[in-house]
DNA sequence: TATAGATTCTATAACCTTATAGAATTTGAA
DNA sequence: TTCAAATTCTATAAGGTTATAGAATCTATA
């Protein structure tokens, strides 16, 4: 049995620390702040041996953005097959996406800031999944306007950007501060989302 | 009356054009990623007469980001001393908040976007800036508390902030997107600010 | 109009970056 | 152990970038 460049489990760990490399260099200076020898000292090799796992910095870059992108959209999916309140869903969506931000990677940080430096070619996946995303919160929306359970005049599509908006936010803010609470933060944003800030509604929803 | 370089209505003039071409290119390419020939370009002269005006292409960074926080603290400035409801102030500050987008200048994106690179000493002033609108919004919110017009259990703090970043998001939407109406996307906010998502309290605050 | 000062230009020093070629080294299966 | 493939290294071509110096040109006033 022979080990190639693509089954073999070096090639696919050292691969992984690359990704992770430049996820936190580019999260910290910038696609273009951001050297490939930074990329390379962060992995501990030589600038050059870079390009055995990557064709080119730009291509780092895209592969960064997907890795962010296809695990923040995968928890999405399942959470949109899943049984529940559209409130409760909504309050995991929040959950999950500041998640993203905390768990992982800056690769997120990364996803948001620096993806429109990839020319559109290399944007076209990323548009496809996140455009998925974003209908699977609309969708979320949606149902909850059509069991009655959120304003029948909602703008959905309003309500998904902004809540992805909103969250964005925060996660940044996750990152640049330890010291926040990321259950304490997206239980405000659910409740941010829901309530408003007007006094409480006589009749509780929640 | 002599005219030396500071008083020089030219050199004002192409002060201010040097500032708007370095904002317009920062916007697009990055700060890393636009080099002291675009922004020359863009103006119509060459590289090296940039730094006439300029003393270092991070000097043009600082100045951009003080000339859209400067604005749009000034606008914020004005509106929280004017009388009215807390509500209407709301709608006003978010109105403001977009409008620093569409109106002046791509500087407001590079102050959100790039404003990170520069070296702390340079953004001291930036920070002070920053500090004090979103201290002005969240005293908006705390009067509301207050006087009863908002819920009294409301964080302040996350409030405000939550706001900024919805607009920040909206605003780069409004940027990038010249079909999407102003007042519409202001309008909007407002709602979801003060109501949420919720079906409409049954005595309307509105 | 002559001229001092303001503005712009040209040319360049000194450096940094990406990406590639080919050599050196390591690894694992036979 | 041997050797072919995989991995990493070194060295470098080719090009780009910031910032500066000093010359050239423009402008407004005396």
């Amino acid at each position: 049995m022979t080990t190639s460049r693509a089954t073999s489990t070096r090639y696919q760990q050292q691969h992984q620390r690359a990704i992770a490399a430049a996820a936190s260099v580019f999260a910290k200076k910038g696609f273009h702040g951001a050297t490939t020898q930074d990329i390379a000292n962060e992995m501990g090799i030589q600038q050059g041996s870079l390009y055995y796992y990557f064709d080119s910095k730009e291509a780092a870059l895209e592969e960064v953005c997907l890795f962010a992108l296809r695990d923040y959209l995968s928890r999405m999916e399942v959470l949109a097959t899943q049984p529940g309140s559209i409130t409760n869903k909504l309050g995991k969506a929040i959950q999950s996406h500041l998640a993203s931000y905390r768990t992982h990677h800056e690769a997120m940080k990364v996803h948001n800031e620096q993806r429109l430096y990839l020319a559109d070619t290399r944007r076209e996946q990323l548009k496809t999944l996140g455009s998925r995303y974003r209908e699977l919160l609309e969708q979320l929306f949606s149902a909850g306007v059509k069991d009655g359970s959120l304003n029948p005049e909602l703008d959905c599509r309003f309500s998904a950007r902004s809540l992805i908006g909103l969250c964005n936010y925060w996660g940044i803010m996750l990152l640049r501060d330890p010291s926040l609470d990321i259950d304490d933060i997206g239980a405000r944003c659910l409740e941010l989302t829901l309530q408003g800030s007007l006094p409480p509604r006589i009749e509780q929803h929640l």
